[in-house]
DNA sequence: GTGTTTACTGTAATCGATTACACTATACCA
DNA sequence: TGGTATAGTGTAATCGATTACAGTAAACAC
């Protein structure tokens, strides 16, 4: 029913492949006709068939997005970038969420290791195992990794330095007399962050020639981001005999749980705990008091990400960075204080 | 390069025909056969080139979600609501974010009028123009709206009901005593909840024999959720010589930007200002005092647009309610007190 | 035994674009 | 003037599946 390009043809006078041409490579069309061809597409209005091209052209002009959760303001912001670069260059998007869920990293895989299906795949903070994505990076779209490193010299890999951000932020509490301090983390098999996290961490101690109390260590194993599972764990981490006196959260959101249970306990931040976040997400800024964390570059990794993959498409035998690290700053608020006599 | 159905055919030694059977009908081929045909598929480690079946069959096995913002917590549930239904039922999704931009939002209506690319679409919050909605509508797929109503039989709107939050909240507030109730509400043209927090607002005053003052309801033109210019407005609402003694806010986020100027003011909450928000985000629930809100039902609105659209797809002509209202509940927490008798 | 139904399979047209190749007309050159 | 380059267009093969239609063989009915 809906025209098709034979119809604008026979409009305009000319064959469909004029009109083809018209339409992807103007400059070998003369203006005149070039002008009788959109005149015939505008009174048609005619709409390019997408799938016959993309059969025939073997180029979907989509991109694919793998993300874990879409409820995550780095992720995010990540995908805002991906986006606005993808509607640069006349690509759409294909959003993947898998929620943590195995099932659904295995199922979205399965469907991206389809040429015909995306141009290209984003994949963010993978919680699959590595042969998993090691079959989609052997796909036949290109693929680029974001917070995950591999043994595969062809995928690129960008990552947040989450090393950097946890060991800045563990350095500060150091510096302000803390050695109690315990970690909050999250932690999935095959969760590249979470062990440089504890890199971070670990590192930040060796130098002031120390080491963190592994029993402050919490890393809790949760597909999702979910916050119900968080109280549990800070209430228990705080109710000790021995309790930390710093607290550093992998994300903002964890650290506003902390707030949370210290208003329930009666334990003020920063006078009786010290607590840094992560993220610089905006519900750290307007809080009481205002949350000590760490800048992450959230666009700037979608828009790493994106080009290096955009440019794989174009030229597929492009030699690209194996890893690329991106720098994290602390943001020094008022949620920490210098460690009282008292409490050592 | 890789296998194609005809490569498949002559492994199982039949036709691609019943290559194709096999993989869509299965009922109409022999079990036999039907072993023959899967061992050549793995064996050849066959993927179906879906370019070409939705050339033939003229469907994409997507949905296009389109949406003003992926930083939202109700679209982000709404969002995960559709994708849940989406896998279900073995499509995609394609997230089209317009930021609030006019022109992305008209560039999206262009790419979704052709029936190509996909096979419906999801539109919550249109700030388009509705004429743009109306093409949309008139398109080759099936359009289901949220938070929009257009005069058009054809396309069925599910809304939360923005008269309702408002409303509630607004009444709590005047059971509490307050009459000097400030709105924080966002406004863009056409956007319909706008309309609605409005009239809710009013109709809560109205009820008291009351009507709310004019000068005290703040009714941001912004086309995202961007955070920067709430404060402005905020400090100039508290720092009247008649301030508000209770503020309505949209949505949670805005509220916590009022927690956050009453800070720099030294404005107890709920002492000396009351405060509601808007969408039982998880930021409202643990900060100090714990946020009176309304819970909206975000991932319900998902859920019962998607459907409804899927219905349309499977039956063109299936009937459907022209609107869907989807109800709101109070949630009382401490931001809200009484009003003192000395600032009356 | 003939006619009819059932179960399965194959042949070949078709979806709607792209593009290699061939062709014509004009411009340009010596 | 003949030859070659250039610009513009047309013809027709092609991408890889789906499916209407036709065909065959076995089962069944009478």
């Amino acid at each position: 029913m809906p025209a098709k390009m034979q119809d604008v043809a026979r409009l305009a006078g000319v064959s469909t492949a004029t009109v083809s041409r018209a339409l992807n490579t103007p400059e070998l069309v003369s203006t005149e006709t070039h002008q009788r061809v959109m005149a015939a597409i505008h009174e048609l209005d005619y709409k390019i068939n997408l799938a016959a091209r993309n059969l025939r052209t073997n180029r979907t002009g989509t991109l694919a997005i793998v993300i874990p959760t879409i409820a995550d303001p780095v992720i995010n912001r990540a995908v805002e970038a991906v986006e606005d670069a993808a509607i640069e260059h006349g690509m759409t998007l294909l959003m993947c969420s898998t929620r943590g869920e195995a099932a659904r990293e295995q199922a979205y895989i399965r469907l991206l290791t389809q040429q015909t299906v995306v141009d290209g795949v984003l994949y963010i903070s993978p919680r699959a195992a590595p042969e998993d994505v090691l079959r989609l990076a052997h796909g036949d779209a290109p693929l680029v990794l974001c917070n995950y490193v591999m043994d595969d010299a062809r995928t690129p890999s960008v990552l947040v330095d989450h090393v950097s951000s946890i060991y800045q932020a563990t350095r500060h509490l150091l510096a302000l007399g803390h050695r109690r301090i315990a970690l909050l983390s999250l932690d999935a098999p095959y969760y590249t962050p979470a062990r440089m996290r504890r890199e971070g961490f670990e590192r930040a101690f060796a130098e002031v020639d120390a080491a963190p109390d592994p029993a402050l260590i919490a890393e809790i194993h949760q597909p999702t981001y979910a916050n119900d599972e968080w109280q549990a764990t800070i209430r228990d981490l705080l109710d000790r005999a021995n309790p930390p006196t710093a607290v550093v959260a992998f994300n903002d959101e964890v650290a506003l749980q902390v707030y949370a249970v210290c208003r329930e306990r009666g334990i003020r931040i920063p006078h009786d705990l010290s607590v840094t976040g992560c993220d610089d997400s905006v519900s750290g800024r307007y809080v009481d008091p205002p949350l000590t964390t760490v800048r992450v570059p959230a666009y700037e990794l979608g828009q790493v990400a994106v080009r290096q993959l955009l440019r794989r498409i174009e030229q597929p035998r492009a030699r690209l960075p194996r890893t690329t690290l991106l720098d994290v700053a602390l943001v020094t608020r008022g949620s920490c204080a210098a460690l009282h006599d008292n409490l050592v």
